[in-house]
RNA sequence: UCCUGAGUAGCUCAGCCGGUUAGAGCAUCUGACUGUUAAUCAGAGGGUCGCUGGUUCGAGCCCAGCCUCAGGAGCCA
């Protein structure tokens, strides 16, 4: 069996003369002689030249867009411009056939909006194809952080009992028969004939855990699909996404947020060395999409120039209540253009806020902390002054909110006494309380959602079009 | 969930004030051409106008309800 040899290595070669064998999918065959192969190892296609003359009509036939075929032939530089090196081919088998009437995928522009009803078939796309390799990249880049720093990797429960931690509405897990569930005397649903013995749901987040291990083993992530059953129907959020959550015995919040910014541009700063030919192609997407809209509503600068910028330049580092003077003082603020203006002290930051104080103010990713404890989780830690907590939130350009993190509360009378006051169960947390009996210490960590850090990298703007099938109100084909 | 907009050929879209046989480009098929770059040229086929009901002599177009999608908001990562 002859071995077969990735696209990207033979377009990186300069053996002419040697024989390949390249297996892949067509995107054209032009002029009854010119396949255009894509194997996915590269957004590049190579180019396999077919003596059509010498060739059995009814094979020429079957070579259509999306066929996988296998070619053989002889390396050389191209007659044509365009490329530098081809195939000629010495022999081209079908592998299987693409049925030209019925393929969906056309060797034309297609919208995001139809690619995604194709999701099955949209990597076989240029768009989709980068995409996911830079997926890959910023995955892999995740783990050779985290590994280098000597984190542990934990794979926190993805099915849990606690629905305690107030990070939104949960997708319940159960065995139960849903027309007809066993009930107790009071006739309520009896979880305890249920699988577990209990009421279960999905994970939406692996904090809680994640803090457990990091008691032992001092820095500790956690790198898994998270679930969230709210009705958002946005092109930021997803019912199922991947979240990164870091979680590190003895740093303080500015440990926490140094961390966080160093990881941001390594990751990044990987996909910028690794997949540049797939950046370029997406940032050139980007500016055609981008002429669409009125000049001020395009991006100053390029995807890849925005990478290296943040790569290059420190995130501006701000207390909430700085950013409320801030934006007390825009001009949007006082010329009423906020659709909720900012007054007091304590008030939520809407998007449009957010939007200001990245896009128009400071021009860079803004780290924003100490919030109001009451806008806030339970377990951050309190201030000084009883009114903040050590919370910090990173957001980027175009996307908003990409990281929340804190310093988490050690104390055990000031974090019960904040579950009382936001009415969380002491009892049914009684585990991740025994870390503040049990050897406590001051710790931090934080949660990025992957799908949003692949989204600022690859200039996309909606969530469903960066991770492979989405999961959305509505929406679970696939 | 709320606000706004959209749904017409495989895809992207046009369709006038409600009027006779619903169009274009691309794709597909047939033929020609053969160093092309989303090849080109000629011809052909292709429609439950999102669904249901209503108004009307007559509805792709008007009205009501529903479904789906997109953008924005909320929830958040």
């Amino acid at each position: 069996m002859v071995k077969r040899t990735r696209i990207k290595e033979v377009l990186d070669s300069t053996a002419y003369g040697s024989e390949v064998t390249i297996k892949g999918w067509v995107r054209t065959f032009r002029n009854n002689q010119f396949i255009a192969l894509n194997d996915g190892s590269t957004i590049n296609n190579i180019q396999a030249v077919v003596d059509f003359n010498n060739t059995d009509e009814s094979l020429l036939k079957r070579i259509t867009t999306g066929a996988a075929v296998s070619v053989t032939g002889e390396l050389v530089e191209s007659l044509g411009k365009g490329q530098k090196v081809e195939i000629k081919a010495k022999s081209v088998e079908i592998l299987g056939d693409c049925d030209p009437e019925t393929y969906p995928i056309q060797p034309k522009k297609h919208s995001l909006e139809f690619l995604r009803e194709n999701a099955h078939l949209r990597f076989r796309t240029n768009t989709f194809g980068a995409v996911f390799r830079v997926r890959h990249a910023l995955a892999f880049a995740v783990h050779e952080f985290f590994n280098k720093k000597g984190f542990v990797y934990m794979h926190t429960p993805i099915i849990t009992a606690s629905d305690a931690e107030g990070a939104g509405e949960m997708f319940k897990v159960t065995t139960l028969e849903l027309g007809n569930p066993p009930r107790n005397e009071a006739g309520e649903i009896d979880f305890k004939q249920d699988f577990f013995g209990r009421a279960t749901n999905l994970t939406v987040s692996g904090q809680l855990e994640g803090e457990l291990a990091a008691m032992a083993f001092g820095e500790i992530y956690t790198f898994g699909p998270t679930f969230r059953a709210e009705n958002s129907n946005t092109t930021r959020h997803l019912a199922e996404f991947w979240m990164i959550e870091p979680e590190m015995a003895f740093y303080d919040l500015v440990d926490n947020m140094n961390l966080a910014e160093v990881f941001i541009k390594y990751v990044i700063g990987y996909v910028l060395t690794n997949n540049r030919e797939d950046l370029e192609f997406l940032g050139q997407r980007l500016v055609e999409e981008e002429k669409q809209k009125p000049q001020n509503e395009r991006s100053e600068l390029g995807l890849i120039e925005k990478l290296e910028f943040v790569t290059n330049n420190d995130f501006e580092r701000v207390t909430y209540t700085e950013a409320i003077d801030i934006l007390k003082n825009s001009k949007q603020n006082k010329n009423k253009k906020f659709q909720y203006l900012i007054e007091d002290w304590g008030a939520d930051l809407q998007s449009e806020h957010e939007r200001y104080l990245v896009e128009k103010h400071f021009k860079k990713p803004v780290i924003l902390t100490d919030y109001p404890k009451d806008i806030k989780s339970f377990y951050m830690r309190l201030n000084e002054d009883g009114k903040t907590v050590r919370a910090m939130d990173i957001l980027v350009p175009g996307i908003g909110e990409l990281v929340g993190g804190s310093q988490r509360e050690e104390r055990l009378d000031k974090l019960t006494k904040r579950m009382d006051e936001m009415g969380i169960p002491t009892e049914e947390l009684w585990w991740y309380l025994d870390t503040r009996r049990f050897g406590a210490c001051e710790h931090s960590g934080f949660g990025l959602g992957f799908e949003r850090l692949v989204l600022f990298t690859t200039g996309m703007t909606n969530i469903r079009d960066v991770i492979a099938f989405p999961r959305t109100p509505k929406n679970a084909e696939f």
